[in-house]
RNA sequence: GAGAGUGUAGCUCAGUUGGUUAGAGCACCAGAUUGUGGUUCUGGGGGUCGUGGGUUCAAUUCCCAUCAUUCUCCCCA
């Protein structure tokens, strides 16, 4: 190729109205589901200040962020500061003052803050918005790509968590994506873990060591908590941990001896038992909802239980994540109010229904009757009777230009039409109207009257 | 931020142990069928083999660099 070819840029995708159908089927899916308990959509900006996101996703997550580039002579401060030395580091508030959003959850915080004065709480909320992250792309990963947000703000309640529960149930029920595990674990159970270990400074080394154990294994995970300083004592107590398994009936019980003088850590324990039993009261299956301990994940803010659904053997991470976050809006200098949420990644339930082949058919969105264009009188009287059935609601179209009848129906075929209809000079001077069923093949010739009488109220 | 793979027609890829005019399937266009598609048949257009440099009598093929892209780790939806 000796021209380069245009693309999109890297890790970010265009959309052919095929793909759109099956989008908007994820999106109405789970946007019906919100709205049933209760969920009003609201919209925030795709960029905001580059302050309001930096230090809330962790040293990784600012990195990941999409800074845009200040307008005009963005130079002119650097300039004048003498900044050839710096780093980009320090150079970027100079550069930058605007970035794209990561997620939907903290921009959700600052409109929280910055309209709670008009706000009912608690205030429930969804949101179905791209976001953007300057990662690495490769396998269900994209550096734009479509959250479907759910939070609650302003309620400390656990039915909130055990609602998010049903609501997950629902979701991926409707989508048939199945079968699939809704992973549940407490911050304040980790908390505890670190507690107990003594290794409190250390809880984030000790969740992100405990997270790859899946991955790998047990020894590893000792390993790598002994160069990062854990002493053999420490150690020994982390390893009881890494043994829990069985039922989740079986792990709860465990925590409540191990956790015997450590209030955080049955405090935690306490509310999950409560997601757990209740959820169990509203039909959720064994199986479908887990206690994973070794459940982290990565966002900073989180304080309570913590969510991440999983479609198991879809090759593919999680397509889901959540959890309570108790003072979020703290940082936006509102504090104490509590908020719980989750959030489905619309790309990776495409890619997943693509695969397992679960997409309906979308028939509903075809053309019913396609005209075939004869020349510019015959396609006034066509056109005249694709306006009778558009007032119909009834999805019509007239041929646009009088091309060759092959080129026409080639192009029926092509788009998918259902019916062909044909009003040539033949048919004009008749009275009739020919109409082809594009799937069978059948064709019948109709009077004026009867076709209006059929398919015109 | 670290590592690996791949770049040949619009798409998916074959091929050349370095040697005259670089192939297939699909897609596209035309005809067989001048008012009838999806099947079939015939014909056609389209590539300086990602880009730059090196080795060589000769490079699409070997070497180096560069760019693009895919995947893995990190992290995450």
């Amino acid at each position: 190729m000796s021209k380069e070819k245009p693309s999109a840029p890297q890790g970010m995708r265009d959309f052919g109205p095929d793909e759109m159908v099956r989008r908007n089927y994820i999106f109405n899916t789970i946007r019906k589901v919100y709205e049933k308990y209760g969920y009003v959509q609201i919209e925030t900006p795709a960029m905001e200040k580059l302050e309001t996101l930096t230090g809330k996703y962790g040293e990784e997550g600012d990195r990941l962020i999409f800074k845009v580039l200040n307008s005009g002579d963005y130079l002119k401060d650097l300039k004048e500061a003498n900044a050839a030395e710096w780093d980009s580091k320090k150079a970027t508030r100079y550069l930058s003052e605007k970035a794209l959003k990561y997620d939907l959850t903290v921009p959700f915080a600052r409109f929280v803050v910055q309209y709670h004065h008009q706000l009912k709480f608690p205030f429930k909320r969804y949101q179905i918005q791209p976001v953007w992250r300057a990662d690495r792309p490769q396998k269900g990963r994209y550096r734009e790509f479509y959250q479907c947000d759910a939070d609650v703000i302003g309620s400390d309640s656990l039915i909130n968590e055990i609602e998010f529960v049903q609501i997950y149930n629902e979701v991926l029920n409707n989508l048939r994506l199945k079968p699939y595990v809704i992973k549940i674990n407490h911050r304040k159970i980790l908390s505890g873990f670190a507690e107990v270990i003594g290794g409190q400074a250390q809880l984030i080394a000790f969740t992100v060591a405990l997270d790859k154990l899946d991955k790998i294994g047990k020894e590893k995970v000792l390993e790598e908590l002994r160069t990062k300083g854990f002493t053999e004592e420490q150690l020994n107590k982390v390893n009881s941990i890494l043994d829990i398994g069985g039922s989740t009936q079986e792990k709860l019980s465990f925590l409540k001896k191990y956790f015997e003088n450590n209030e955080t850590g049955l405090k935690g324990v306490a509310e999950i038992e409560k997601v757990f039993t209740v959820s169990q009261e509203l039909g959720i299956q064994n199986g479908e909802l887990e206690l994973d301990l070794t459940l982290a994940r990565g966002l900073d803010y989180y304080t309570g239980c913590i969510f991440e659904a999983k479609i198991i053997d879809s090759g593919m991470g999680s397509i889901s994540g959540g959890g309570r976050y108790d003072d979020l809006t703290g940082i936006f200098g509102m504090p104490g109010i509590s908020g719980v949420g989750i959030s489905f990644g619309a790309d990776r339930i495409y890619d997943i229904l693509l695969a397992q082949n679960l997409f309906p058919d979308f028939n509903e969105n075809k053309i019913q009757f396609l005209f075939l264009n004869f020349g510019d009188e015959e396609a006034l009287t066509s056109l005249k009777l694709v306006h009778e059935l558009r007032k119909n609601d009834i999805r019509a179209a007239l041929y646009p230009d009088p091309a060759k009848i092959k080129k026409q129906m080639g192009y029926a075929n092509d788009i998918g039409v259902t019916n062909v209809c044909t009003i040539g000079s033949e048919e004009i001077k008749n009275g009739m109207i020919g109409i082809k069923n594009m799937e069978t093949g059948e064709q019948q010739s109709l009077s004026m009257n009867d076709f209006k009488s059929k398919y015109l109220s």
